[in-house]
DNA sequence: TTGAAAGCGGTACCAG
DNA sequence: CTGGTACCGCTTTCAA
């Protein structure tokens, strides 16, 4: 018979009245900030599971001016690299009572700035930045403004923010050396534009090491295009495929190197629909390795990125974050060259 | 010289102080909910750029009672089933001032309900869940609180929302009837556990329609595992690998229909480790067509269900909920099989 | 049009 | 330990 089936939504005040006692207690109860009777929290649960009743963050956060809520800003959501660190990030936050909201920017650095101030105003305790570019200012602004923020798989460079990132160096000596001991001359790097500073951290490490070893990787080695960003399997693929069909097959390099798996997978059917053997014809490194680049044919030969230890130092660091310390802490993971059939 | 490096964030209050006007009526000017002079807009206009004043989402939400923030939840992150899905609708909603907060729930029906709390204390304006299941409770609850909820691939059933979903029928009739025509006489079914409803009901439907063509599809031909929610690939290769050392060839069907395409690469995987060549010896058909499915070797053959279209959908159902009306709407995309070289 | 003031649902301080 | 109350930043009547 009632007709205000959409009833209004329990609050602290109606649990008070309920149980008989003030608001302030309950809110101490809930928060355990103050010890309570056993008696008055007995009259508490019971209004509270009588009522139905749950806590409001956005009044919480409003008030206590901070909020259990963690956004993780990705490029895009499209590579499991990213997906997979998050899966373990978001355990492990989960565990501990916060909560992550995900969101891609699509590699546009305008939604990405667009989300650094949802970020302010959706008042975030935290936000984790995988890559991103141009938006330094921003992220000043949003630190300067109280909102801590961790640079995952991107060096910390002149900012003043904590970072947790890859080595992008030592994994190259052993690569350049096998590379050298099987003869190459030449390595070819693939990659989307270098404006990501661990990309450009990368390339330049793997220049230099090279050509200490009289390998050469110099600007006609370098074959990057936009388009990369996008969509890595297909936009590879195609590229790679230009990239055949434009260039005789003397000139190119006999050895690629990829910023990415999905990169070197789509560069991988380019290689095999040109009818090239993969690796006698062309050999290919990749880069992440992705529970993906297992079971390609050949195997994909490439750099592994351990996803689950980057979302674990990801926690670690926001424990880190969280407790204050803000002073610029860097965490850098080792990579591993993983052989399989490709190289 | 100034301590207060933290300085105050800039509030609505300050910025009325500094304009010279009451605050309603930046209120006012910034909502566009009355007019305000050409002189008091210019007045506040200076106070927000010269204080760098963003409002304050929180408080908005607080105060209206809802935001502009939709909570997307989804099994997992891992496939690219959902991210593409994500891509498309992600870019909608940003464009029309939304925002959107992306959480994988890992398939633990704890981990969603949670969040499904979350979404009413952070009051989001809308979740759109992907799949889930053992959630109808607390999505009956969080609409009857008032915020409406979004099936995504998933339909309705009992349950009185909104659901954008596959037909998960009609595909099937071709399907049977190519497979007859190749002189198959059984259909292999690797899939996740059927607790998922489009996958109860894919699968009832094409047992149906094959048994009506005396192909054999009953529960000698259904293969399904737990660990298949978790990993696909990894674990699709580990069961199907297990699958052919447990049975002699002859007693296991000839062609396989996979509940994703990841089972369906995994699978493809165990099939040449053993040696056996596909489609010859064994064929396959997966579901969802991602970009992947024709990278592989050979290419698969599957079932696209668009994930673009999908998202578009998805986004006009969002429209037609804000509106209000969520009285149990029901979109049906159609599915279309791609024939590749796998099948 | 504009301003004043009452909340939104909590938290935290302070007095008892 | 408990209750009373100011306040977080913004929206929204209501009067002027």
């Amino acid at each position: 018979m009632s007709e205000n089936n959409t009833r209004q939504k329990p609050n602290i005040k109606m649990v008070a009245q309920k149980a008989g006692v003030s608001v302030g207690s309950v809110s101490n109860y809930l928060n355990h900030s103050t010890k309570v009777s056993t008696d008055m929290a007995h009259k508490i649960e019971n209004a509270i599971s009588s009522l139905d009743y749950s806590p409001d963050y956005v009044a919480a956060s409003l008030r206590r001016k901070k909020s259990t809520n963690i956004m993780v800003l990705s490029p895009n959501l499209n590579n499991t690299f990213y997906t997979k660190t998050l899966s373990t990030y978001t355990k492990l936050a989960v565990k501990n009572g916060y909560y992550i909201q995900t969101f891609g920017y699509e590699y546009s650095p305008e939604i990405e700035r667009n989300a650094l101030k949802r970020a302010k105003a959706n008042k975030v305790c935290l936000v984790v930045v995988f890559n991103g570019y141009d938006d330094e200012r921003e992220i000043d602004k949003l630190v300067s403004s109280g909102v801590p923020v961790i640079l995952a798989d991107r060096m910390a460079g002149k900012m003043k923010v904590n970072s947790v990132a890859f080595n992008n160096n030592d994994v190259f000596k052993e690569m350049i050396f096998l590379l050298k001991s099987k003869g190459y001359k030449r390595l070819g790097i693939l990659t989307e534009p270098l404006t990501l500073l661990n990309l450009k951290r990368r390339y330049d490490n793997v220049k230099r090491i090279s050509e200490n070893n009289n390998i050469q990787c110099g600007e006609t080695e370098l074959f990057c295009d936009e388009s990369l960003r996008l969509d890595n399997f297909q936009n590879g693929y195609i590229f790679m495929t230009k990239i055949l069909e434009e260039n005789p097959y003397e000139i190119l390099p006999k050895c690629w190197l990829c910023s990415s798996d999905n990169l070197a997978i789509g560069a991988l059917k380019a290689f095999k629909e040109k009818h090239y053997q993969v690796p006698d014809d062309f050999s290919i490194i990749g880069f992440d390795n992705i529970a993906f680049s297992s079971f390609v044919n050949p195997q994909l030969t490439t750099v592994d990125q351990n996803q689950q230890v980057l979302g674990e130092k990801l926690w670690e660091m926001t424990e880190i974050t969280l407790s204050g310390d803000i002073s610029g802490n860097e965490m850098i993971i080792p990579q591993q060259l993983v052989l399989r059939e490709s190289f």
